[in-house]
DNA sequence: TCATAAAATGAGTAATTGCCCATGAGCAAG
DNA sequence: CTTGCTCATGGGCAATTACTCATTTTATGA
């Protein structure tokens, strides 16, 4: 087949090698011979469409067990939304399978032909999740990043999932180039006041959907990790009664939002209204069990996205 | 996990297997040590799942519907080799894409070590090609045009591949010096008994490969427009059933050569014989399709070169 | 309870794949 | 022109996977 030398080809031969090799159940040997290349290159191809995400692979059934937690679930928490899947029996690695499933839920939406507002947090499992999603033409709808992405030294290192998003996504994005934190109520008036941070707040306000993680806290917790919270801070938030976050907002052990000053510091737009929209909470881990159960005791989410081993931990909670 | 004796769980086990397997990338084995079953059941287990279609594969790259495109092709027409390049979106119908294909492809002949017979007819789409092609050595190959390069005026404007090949190949090549069209068949006949058209012609018939452009009628059409045929004659032959040309040679909506006395006045080689050979197509456009689909449907080609657009209309033809 | 057929199993083996490494082409800097 | 660097290539080999076949297990009905 064509060859083309630019790098833009090697991906092209890359696609149609992995192509060959799992939609067509061609051997290397078979794909060497057609494209008129070594079996070894061929192999390389094949290793590099999956490298760049040109293969995507899901599971299309609903394994009994997972159905029967994910059921479960729905119940006791009153989910609008409940994906439970596989645990990875070693389980190191802490995004595999729940970020395509998230991605996958994320695409369910955008395919909808009718406009909507999908808002979407920040995180490490998000990242991974939107790194997931194809290339998809959604002029109709408008994805808006509830939580900033800049950090306490002002570069913008966060998990940058609205910009990831937007790679692959051509609908309107909104980012929010605020800080996650605001060093006073005072400053996020005045910083909330800006016009642009208005449209993202009032979009936020009406979204039909939101995808969130859900932060645990502690001295290795993210906010920790990059920076937003002294440790310091973070044990005497503990202190006082907090136990996980959602965009930044605090939460106590009943899911409620901590009357706390911190959380008037918060510079990302509200979670929206679970009345209208569905706000799905995408986590798994045991570090994370007990925030998540707080979050989905206190109605902070009413979708979930998780894997059996944590989901069997929220029901026995 | 414990293991359900029934079908379903069965299924069940098949897809948590499968999942293990593509989403998670564990090993077979792995998966029977997590699964507690032995690594041939885990393996009988996968291809279930793959045969149940639970797993689901797919390719977000842009040439995936070529690739799909290029497999359905094949079937329909039976071809040797089929490569569709993805459209210009902006395209009204040029040669971008499969001339760099279609050069790929010469090129790829060309590198082989044994010694081949390469011929090749004219027109704008293989003039595109071969101006892509690199610089070769290549002194066991032989090369050979198919058509005559001689204008009704005596000059060589013609789309003049083979000596636009010869400029970057170095290989023996064998020009056709004979217009397309003759005045009668005996003429032909004295032409054809030439010694330089005869080396031509017999070596034409023993084509290991060919690539020839495919050619729509009409007023329009490039025979008429480099004044090969009065726009009357062409009028003429379309109402006798005359659809398509190719190297001159015109043939029916069912692909057969036309029992007219047009085609005994063509000069050009016949084209190599397919049953030993690969004749190539190299040919895109609305304007090319129902000659195009011709060619296909009597196997006057057996090895294609398009884009994604044409290829679309091939099928549904 | 037993006979029978169908399905599952595991050993063995062939085929396929993944990976390391030496090699050489291509290329930029000196 | 030489040197040094990067990177694609293909050989070789170990790991992994697919398949065959004889045997065992299971389901079913009399």
């Amino acid at each position: 087949m064509a060859r083309r030398s630019d790098s833009q080809g090697r991906l092209d031969d890359a696609a149609r090698a992995g192509w060959l090799y799992y939609v067509a159940g061609r051997t290397q040997d078979e794909i060497a011979a057609a494209m008129g290349i070594s079996r070894q290159s061929a192999q390389r191809l094949v290793s590099l469409a999956v490298a760049e995400r040109l293969i995507k692979v899901r599971l299309d059934h609903p394994i009994s067990a997972c159905l029967e937690l994910s059921n479960a679930l729905r119940d006791k928490f009153n989910l609008r939304y409940i994906d439970v899947v596989p645990s990875d029996p070693v389980g190191t690695s802490t995004t595999v399978g729940i970020a395509e499933a998230a991605a996958a839920e994320i695409e369910r939406w955008l395919k909808k032909p009718e406009p909507i507002v999908l808002a979407i947090g920040t995180g490490r499992t998000l990242k991974a999740a939107v790194d997931q999603l194809p290339s998809m033409e959604c002029p109709q709808h408008r994805i808006v990043s509830l939580t900033g992405n800049i950090t306490p030294d002002g570069s913008a290192a966060y998990y940058n999932v609205i910009f990831s998003m937007a790679d692959a996504i051509k609908a309107r994005h909104f980012p929010m180039p605020l800080p996650v934190l605001c060093s006073s109520a005072e400053e996020r008036v005045l910083l909330h006041g800006q016009p642009i941070v208005q449209s993202t707040l009032t979009l936020g306000a009406a979204a039909d959907v939101t995808f969130v993680g859900i932060g645990e806290l502690g001295e290795d917790a993210p906010l920790c990790v990059d920076g937003f919270l002294a440790p310091d801070d973070m044990a005497a938030l503990m202190s006082r009664g907090a136990v996980g976050e959602i965009c930044g907002w605090m939460f106590d052990q009943n899911g409620k939002l901590l009357a706390d000053p911190i959380n008037d510091r918060v510079a990302s737009v509200p979670i929206p209204p679970r009345e209208r929209g569905t706000v799905i909470g995408v986590a798994l881990g045991r570090r994370k069990e007990r925030s998540m159960a707080a979050a989905l005791r206190g109605g902070m989410i009413n979708g979930l996205i998780t894997d059996e081993k944590t989901a069997e931990h929220m029901l026995s909670a």
